[in-house]
DNA sequence: CCATCGCCATGCATTCCTGCATGGATTGGC
DNA sequence: GCCAATCCATGCAGGAATGCATGGCGATGG
């Protein structure tokens, strides 16, 4: 339709038109490289690469600050107004986040349910206050065909090709035991020591047996008193002492009561996001997607 | 000064801004990517990356095109001002550029400034009319300092700290003989063979010399029978069958009466720019300095 | 007059982005 | 109903941009 309009003078590189901007606004580029959270290289070479572009010298370089050329002066004022529509997508952008509504579901583990989800909840009221979030707190593999919940963190990518997954960090795990129940089964200073031990399972619990061997630690079916497919029931499990519990370091190093076994020896594994293909298309649920791709890493990387 | 204002609605980036108006102006990514000169994976991104960055969605992928999502609609009327203030940048840029005037001198090789700078001297017609430029031809290494010239062409980098260098580019050379004088030579295979022949030396010629004992060609004093600081005068004495001549191929596979001496030996040496540090704050020294650089890659590279 | 501070320029390792080639999906025509 | 054309998504390799650390320079205050 407008396939008759000429694009070639925007063709430019827009950023360094902002780097210009805030650069002239704030009078170096130090100060600018602050005020747009980069470094003041990035910004030197942004303005240097702009005045090549456009075939003008914008700044005066003159001794400790910058200077305006007249070029550089006559070019501001459309600069400005470009800042100024900027500011304008800007706000409009998170006016519309704000008005969105409806309700989104994320099913995650119990350990990250109660774990991490308080705090994306707490993010989520300020980006979007419009958005209900409802947590599906279960261990289980749900099916998000079934609509049982909009959004999975998972630990692994899952297989069905009409999901879209997205990594978002890595998390760490270990072996804890109360104190007292350390105690009883005397001094761990290697793996092969935990052949002594007792586990708490999970209700799959060949796999975990595997990755166990796997890291050259050998252990029976025997070792196992307890199975369960609650990540909770298996943490208070651990935390009276019945045997050993495997969770997060978040979690696990956050318990008073609670030791690591062998502080150095921990798995690590990956969180993954997961949605239909279809669902990323609604704007809740995309909103709390982003939110959630954007907030994890720090959160798994920055226990706080 | 203007410490006080807050950056922070500007800094999403600006450039995915774009991508997101001519898409939705275009209608689709891939008529996008053609106006813009980009390609469609690229501009999915950066719209991608937008609708991230704001926590919108901003498109509906429906089947074949892109639909505005309502978001994204409401979006559009900040853009296009962003878009319009971007062509008040480029048509400033382009009346700040046709206003510059002045005068450049460029010195070069006597080759170079016949064979290059007619070019150069059209484009810049184009963009600064203002501007008058003046070719320096010579071959000695003019002293910048003395403003004997604002913008030098040269094949080394020079070593003086104030002076300012940018490689723009690589030349090829290999010997020509006319036809005449190939034929009283024999014939020559191999590079051994050219013990035999005589070449036209340069003024300092023990660097040249050094410079074919390197490529495995034996050379004497006793085979140049002539010097000159005149690349002109040079190519004539080759031309008259003196002896061989080193030229860059662009000129020397244009002359019908001369032949490369052996096709494959070719020898490759850089192309320098150099101007005095505060030149190149001059507008119109910039502005020649900017063409030079943008246009002699693709001059060296597609010698047409 | 000298020391200190802030600012800009440059070399280097890394990350990010871009372009290319390909696969999957949908629309329109015959 | 099938074919062809067009468009969007994704894996991969090369190149550009970024950040870090450093050096040089001018300005300011003692």
């Amino acid at each position: 339709m407008h396939s008759c309009m000429d694009w070639r003078s925007v063709t430019f590189d827009w950023n360094r038109a902002r780097a210009f901007l805030v650069t002239a606004e704030e009078g170096s580029l130090s100060a600018a490289a602050r005020a747009l959270g980069m470094t003041q290289p990035t910004l030197g070479r942004q303005v240097t690469a702009l005045e090549e572009e456009l075939g003008l010298v914008l700044f005066e370089r003159v001794g400790r600050g910058l200077v305006l050329t007249q070029a550089g002066t006559q070019l501001m004022g459309h600069v400005r107004a470009m800042g100024e529509a900027a500011v304008g997508v800007s706000l409009a952008a998170s006016g519309q986040a704000q008005a969105a509504s409806g309700h989104v579901a994320v099913t995650a583990s119990e350990v990250y349910s109660s774990w991490l989800m308080p705090r994306i909840a707490r993010r989520l009221r300020d980006v979007a206050p419009g958005i209900t979030l409802e947590v599906v707190a279960s261990n289980e593999i749900r099916d998000l065909r079934r609509r049982e919940a909009d959004i999975a963190i998972r630990n692994a990518r899952p297989e069905e090709p009409d999901l879209i997954a997205k990594r978002v960090g890595e998390d760490e795990g270990t072996f804890y035991g109360s104190i007292d129940y350390l105690e009883r089964l005397g001094p761990i200073t290697d793996p092969a020591d935990l052949a002594r031990a007792e586990f708490i399972g999970f209700a799959d619990n060949t796999q975990f047996m595997e990755a166990l061997q796997k890291r050259g630690i050998p252990v029976t079916p025997a070792q196992f008193p307890v199975l369960t497919s609650s990540h909770t029931v298996h943490w208070e499990m651990a935390r009276m002492g019945v045997g050993l519990g495997t969770v997060p370091c978040g979690l696990g190093d956050a318990a008073p009561e609670m030791r690591r076994v062998l502080p150095d020896v921990t798995f690590r594994f990956p969180i993954w996001l997961v949605a239909h293909r279809e669902l990323r298309t609604s704007p809740r649920v995309r909103i709390v997607w982003d939110l959630l791709a954007e907030a994890l890493p720090e959160l798994l990387s920055h226990p706080e």
